[in-house]
DNA sequence: GTTGGCACTCCGGGGCTCGGAGTGCCAAGT
DNA sequence: ACTTGGCACTCCGAGCCCCGGAGTGCCAAC
């Protein structure tokens, strides 16, 4: 009774439940893949795997089925993500090259991803809090509004209107609109507001208040951001496919992708670029969520990471190739920041 | 054999199916509507209904079902659209009255319209081709790369780096946008760009060429905005409410929402305000819709109309309800266009 | 520790029946 | 000229049963 066997007839379960979705049975197994032992070995085998929670059956006298753990141990340990080809590698590159845009980026990345991968896609803004500021523009609607606009280092823009309790001048408006640049450019965003406080005690009685307001709207910005975050959800239609085919209730999980907070916390927080992290099942934070997985990193600049990426499928999904994918599309938007 | 009477009955057939989503008999029908007549009477009209291609069985000896052609005289001769209740009007105005932002609004109303339909909602953004220059912004990245900004009326902001074949300095970065602004503050933005064709010839040959660059980003900008469009989508999960009856193809409409050229065309072209376009199943542009109906209308400040907005569900929605929620949100996103 | 044999389990698809809801038509009523 | 009750007919679909096939666990033999 090898151990090495046994997880070889785990990784052959896991690898034919995924491309089959049935139960699969000790005769087919020893067919499908060339183990070497009688199916009655297997069974042996199998029974122990069961013992041990990696494997279940739904009935008695089916065949098998990965549990979580199971797949857990699938990706953790028999599992090396699989390079891409050289073909993939050129078609990603083709289709992120032409983007001219961040908001361009985001939305081939998010395209590319479920298309790779035939599934749920999800991709985060580059996080607010973890930009710095380029530039600073204050623009007048009427004489009592500003539209206040930030470029950030990300390629993110930001804009929010800015009401103000009484006239601004012309002048005053493009000395503010210096002041500001001076103080907060370079900054982080946290950074930025409280320069904007130290700002506040310079300027004469008249500015003061305006500074006080655009600082915050700042701290709204940021704090609206940390709250909701900003997320692109593509390949919906991908949910037709294994919809069709029931295994995953894809009510929960169309709702789930309407509420952005909730994808942020799927998305979780990468620390480590180059580090994909799997959540399957039950691993993750909500119950009705529980027949599905999730596949993601972090992308950054250099090493530094501003936002995540990933997707998200059934437990029975193909964990190398979306690993792959998503490291894949990961670094190529790595890439492109950083040229930005 | 009074017309009145068998429209009744008409109204009474599209009425239950709405509400029970099963063929609906005449037995049935008298019993749940006042009509005074007994079930022979009215499967006499039913069968003048038929003839008319108003209705149909699904099979023989089953209750009838509305055609589109049936939905089509009942959306257009017998039905209202139902005023809002005060209490939803309220909740209207409460739900988007916290917009601070245009993209603030456009994904509130998209909530709102999905959650008062309990349908697919689907809002155009402000379109760039109706909107007037308000300010032109640069912004240089690096010393050959700049991000023009666009403040437009609409409340839209759009941004593209323009790529320089060589550098510039910042003095002339100044100079060359106020210039900008000149030229192009209060054109629409084809003005805007013929006008900058005017510039090239004024300005000294150094900044010709940049003139010229940032002259041919803005046509392509738009002329990509006219392709593409900006649409949001939101209520997906309402989908899986009927999705699970089954009655209609889910697949072709998720993929139909993620094509955003495919809903600017279901969308269509309103071209006068309060006028609540309505296209029932075959009526639409794709085959694939065909047991799809769209409810859709134009937003913008005054009489002008600069978007549009809508719901997408099955052809056995119900309509009037729809059409009062499409036609209560347009409005009020107007008025809020109208304020800024 | 592996293997073939064997009895047992159980899901799931095919076929069958049957009741109920609905229809169309006709003849009688107003 | 409509309307109405009666009646024979149709047909879907839910429930039921049956049975084959795939799979299992266990045991004895290798």
């Amino acid at each position: 009774m090898s151990e090495a066997r046994r997880l070889a007839v785990l990784r052959a379960i896991v690898e034919d439940y995924v491309s089959t979705r049935e139960p699969v049975g000790s005769k087919a197994l020893v067919e499908r893949h060339r183990l070497g032992v009688s199916p009655a070995t297997v069974r042996n085998d199998m029974a122990v795997l069961e013992e041990e929670g990696l494997i279940a059956q739904p009935h008695t006298s089916a065949g098998r089925v990965p549990t979580d753990k199971g797949y857990r141990l699938f990706v953790d340990r028999l599992t090396e993500v699989k390079p891409m080809s050289s073909a993939e590698r050129r078609a990603i590159s083709r289709f992120l090259e032409g983007a001219h845009d961040l908001d361009d980026v985001i939305t081939r990345s998010v395209r590319l991803l479920a298309q790779l991968t035939q599934q749920v896609a999800i991709v985060q803004y580059p996080s607010l809090v973890r930009s710095t500021v380029r530039h600073v523009e204050l623009v007048s609607l009427t004489s009592t509004r500003v539209l206040l606009v930030l470029i950030l280092s990300t390629g993110r823009v930001e804009q929010r209107v800015v009401e103000l309790p009484e006239e601004l001048a012309p002048e005053s408006l493009a000395d503010l609109r210096s002041r500001l640049n001076l103080a907060a450019v370079g900054q982080r965003l946290s950074d930025a507001a409280s320069a904007l406080g130290d700002l506040t005690e310079q300027v004469d009685a008249g500015e003061r208040t305006h500074v006080a307001l655009i600082g915050a709207t700042l701290v709204e910005a940021m704090s609206q951001e940390a709250s909701e975050g900003r997320v692109v959800v593509g390949g919906t239609a991908n949910l037709a496919r294994f919809g069709d085919g029931f295994d995953v209730a894809i009510k929960p999980l169309l709702e789930a992708l309407e509420e952005h907070v909730v994808l942020l916390k799927l998305l979780g927080e990468s620390t480590s670029p180059d580090a994909v992290t799997v959540r399957i099942g039950h691993e993750g934070p909500y119950q009705e969520l529980a027949t599905t997985s999730v596949v993601a990193t972090g992308y950054g600049p250099g090493q530094e990471i501003v936002g995540s990426l990933g997707v998200v499928g059934p437990t029975h999904m193909d964990y190398p190739g979306s690993m792959a994918a998503v490291r894949a599309v990961a670094r190529y938007v790595s890439t492109i920041l950083d040229q930005a």
